[in-house]
DNA sequence: GTTGAAATTCTACAGAG
DNA sequence: CTCTGTAGAATTTCAAC
């Protein structure tokens, strides 16, 4: 009947979040192969309403895509390394993002800290990396960058819906 | 007919990648939607010959799933950092991986240089990030922490395909 | 938002190059 | 190993409640 009685849907920058929602896209971000059948009968709703919603999720954005998640692997990409990178003055950042034209560089991000910039990269071992930093080294504005090559990764996974609402005391865990 | 006449498909530790298996991968990390039509279409083989050699990536692991790629600021994951964590010893990991119960830590690395550990969190703003440290310091084990609070994400993307195989020489660039 | 049915599409299986 | 063509099955999608 109605579409819904919040209007807060049309509010542009709408966080595009109910609890309905919020179910769906855990279900799309663990598996997205589902049909939408499939997918109301796990949030409790019927096909064409699931489809409804998926349909907007996609539209407002909250759905960048579908993506294969493939094997680091299976690509020959053995080495992750986390890349600090010092830089000469700021807004020169424009000659370092040259570097994502490199399939191997996943994640570019200025931060805070002592460093300003902070790339993830994956290659097919040490060699390309080196290659890799060579590049940086060769861009203007790269003073210095430190690298921290990881040796086992134990959770890696895409942005998840749900959100911890209620942190508990922090003397739980263990 | 035959399933197919490739025994190598038994041969366990397989890198799954010749020539169009990396097309085909290429194609599904950018979009996993696709029908085996259009797909084959993409990469220059018909829809059968894409199912075959799409089933079979599945089946080695080279795809791991597919997954819907949501936008952070969707479910409220407005601020991203990256924890250095120094450890008190080695094996004590099992204490600290306690935290990949939170929904917020999205990576949990150990890596080489001056940290153990490294994270990459996701939380609701900077009480949450509060929060997520203050479970970390209780946790047996752990020294110090470094966070790295990321300003602006220039390139988040998941794992590629494609490999650089003839690296330029460094004075490219710029 | 739900149910039911029609239309379209895709998957899977033949045989042939 | 790949292509064309067909049959089957599943989905998406539209209708009405």
């Amino acid at each position: 009947m109605e579409k819904t009685d919040d209007v807060r849907q049309n509010a542009r920058p709408v966080p595009p979040s109910d609890a309905m929602d919020r179910k769906l896209l855990a279900e799309l971000v663990e598996d997205a192969t589902l049909s939408y059948a499939e997918l109301g009968k796990k949030v409790g709703l019927s096909a064409p309403a699931a489809h409804e919603r998926v349909k907007r999720l996609r539209q407002r954005g909250a759905i960048r895509r579908v993506a294969a998640l493939i094997d680091p692997q299976a690509t020959d990409k053995t080495l992750l390394a986390f890349v600090h990178i010092d830089t000469a003055g700021w807004g020169k950042t424009t000659a370092l993002m040259a570097i994502r034209r490199f399939p191997e560089v996943e994640e570019i991000h200025s931060v805070t800290g002592d460093a300003c910039m902070l790339l993830k990269v994956r290659t097919d071992g040490a060699h390309a990396l080196e290659q890799l930093l060579g590049h940086l080294y060769a861009t203007p504005g790269v003073k210095a960058t430190r690298s921290y090559v990881v040796l086992s990764t134990y959770l890696e996974r895409p942005v998840q819906a749900e959100k911890t609402e209620d942190w508990p005391p922090f003397d739980v865990p263990a």
